[in-house]
DNA sequence: TGAAGGATTTGT
DNA sequence: CAAATCCTTCAC
């Protein structure tokens, strides 16, 4: 029995969890972006962070707003907002409806290069999606994207791990390291980012 | 209606 | 380490 594609999408009741424990469970799966004009670009989630109710530095901590009511929706859909007046960044909503928390992708090991990436500007392709704001600069996210369901047919989907990724997370050749998450003015000692050790496309190891 | 600041990145 | 740059949020 052949295992396709189709098997592996990602459903939303698995991520109907909390996103502390999904978002070291994305470590592994794939991203698949697809443009309008068919052209796709496939990458493994090498970096998440986990954001959750009661936790300070959610955007959602002080409650419903129009930038973060996705996030009190439905797992399995896409959390897009806009940073620094110059970057986006990309979450996957998690738990239960009602329940505000997404994991934010923070970098990609891409299989491809977009045909759109200038070569000069970005010279080490391992780098091209290696950060948040790099991640969505890659792929072409931006807000148009924010309440998308990630489901093939739509523009961005997720797949679950190769198995080829669990025979060697289950052979130790792929370990995840577990650290605090970066960038935050409030909860930083929060031990909710993962990476997938010695990968070179993780922001900072 | 205005001011402060941000789940980032890059170059100095 | 500071600039870039604009949207969101909250206070007045």
């Amino acid at each position: 029995m052949n295992l396709t594609q189709a098997d592996r999408i990602v459903e939303p009741s698995w991520l109907a969890r909390p996103s502390t424990e999904v978002a070291p469970d994305l470590l592994g799966c794939c991203l698949v972006r697809q443009m309008p004009d068919g052209e796709t670009i496939r990458g493994a989630i090498v970096e998440t962070e986990a954001y959750a109710p009661g936790d300070p530095a959610c955007h959602a901590y002080r409650g419903r707003t129009e930038r973060n009511q996705v996030m009190f929706g439905p797992a399995g859909r896409a959390y897009v907002y806009f940073i620094y007046g110059v970057y986006h960044c990309f979450n996957i909503v998690t738990d239960l409806e009602g329940v505000p928390s997404a994991v934010l992708i923070r970098a990609l090991q891409l299989e491809s290069v977009p045909s759109w990436i200038d070569r000069r500007k970005e010279p080490k392709p391992h780098r091209i999606a290696a950060g948040p704001g790099k991640l969505c600069r890659a792929l072409q996210i931006d807000r148009q994207l924010n309440g998308v369901e990630l489901r093939p047919g739509e523009p961005v989907w997720l797949e679950h791990r190769t198995p080829e990724f669990e025979r060697d997370l289950a052979n130790s050749a792929i370990t995840f390291v577990q650290t605090a998450r970066i960038g935050l003015s409030a909860g930083a000692q929060l031990p909710w980012r993962w990476y997938v050790a010695s990968c070179r496309a993780v922001s900072k190891p």
